[in-house]
DNA sequence: CGTCTATTTGAATGTACTCAAAAGCGGTGG
DNA sequence: CCACCGCTTTTGAGTACATTCAAATAGACG
């Protein structure tokens, strides 16, 4: 499947097009690329795309006052990321997206997602729904990160993220989930030996 | 200022709505009040009204596997609330939404909330908005809970709820930042005499 | 006014962090 | 294709932030 039909495909799960809105819609894509560890958005910058994963991983994170990292999602092909907060506000963000390995993408302007909303009104309801899904699995993430161990986070991000576990580094795992890498490290020799 | 004119003020800052409209949508609202204390929905509960509050304050809560309760989210006047997993699966949630203090709401229902965004699109883009806006607080708030002490999380929560924290027993600040509520005190005792 | 719950205070404990150093692994260049 | 270099992961010892448990005090509602 080509990646247009990707991107169709996943946006047919929602809403329905004709065949007129899907290639008007595929039309005002831009496919952007990325190499391992090259970032397509840094903190300082306006977000002025939204991006849906063809093939590769990308990784949404911040650094803190003490230069520390805090990985906000991952997404995998079938996923749409982007910095909220700045591609909403149009102003500076504080994020960076990476790629972890060489990447493709299709990347929708905040200006052609706007015109979307104009011209073809199925697209609020898209985008509303899968802004839907992202904030309930925010706020289970954050519910997670009050209540659970880092021992059952660790376990939790195992299930959820099977498919990724090979392309995420352990640092990167240990930064998701709100712990040191070191500590990642200790909890899975005591699984693997203790349990 | 009437509860409707409060709700339609809300939603005209993001849409605007011809005054059959605005009739339309009203005639779909349930005023729901509670009592100080009173659960407006039930972890076991599928839940199927957003409430918007028009007066006192509401909180959304779990209870994890230990007994802990953990705060979701406080609703003051013109805010939204209801547990969205529920809410969008209509399957049962884990949540609990309970009155503060004697609290007034206007529910929309699931149903009407559908219908509404087949008759009126513009409600496609008021509900899209507002999720974009809650999903970047959320994000925001579990990134707090990746990098800042509890006492940064305490003084950026005085900050963000200034009007609300006397409406706030302790005990529930503490749920909401993270920490228990022996900690909490500790922390305030410190701020007031040793900085 | 009395009871029930919330808050404060203190001492002991634990989970996860910090710092340091060694071992492992992967990508890149020769 | 191999060897080296740099980054990631592991391991260990000491530490700190926040929790747990217990008990006293304060406060709020009916």
């Amino acid at each position: 499947m080509d990646n247009k039909s990707l991107i169709l495909n996943n946006i047919g799960k929602w809403i329905n097009l004709t065949e007129a809105e899907a290639d008007h819609f595929t039309s005002l894509l831009k496919p952007v690329t990325a190499k391992r560890k090259e970032l397509i958005l840094e903190a300082g910058e306006i977000c002025r795309y939204s991006y849906f994963v063809t093939s590769g991983c990308l990784r949404g994170y911040t650094i803190d006052a003490n230069g520390f990292e805090h990985v906000l999602n991952f997404a995998a092909p079938n996923w749409w990321i982007a910095d909220m907060y700045s591609l909403l506000s149009q102003r500076p963000g504080n994020t960076y997206i990476q790629a972890l390995e060489p990447t493709s993408t299709l990347a929708l302007s905040k200006d052609a997602q706007e015109r979307l909303y104009r011209e073809i009104p199925a697209f609020e309801r898209f985008f509303r729904i899968i802004t839907e899904n992202s904030l309930v699995s925010f706020q289970q993430r954050l519910l997670d990160n009050l209540s659970l161990t880092a021992e059952e986070r660790y376990q939790n991000f195992c299930k959820r993220y099977a498919g990724l576990t090979d392309s995420i580094p352990a640092k990167q795992v240990a930064s998701y989930i709100g712990v040191t890498p070191e500590f990642l490290s200790k909890m899975k020799h005591k699984l693997l030996y203790k349990k």
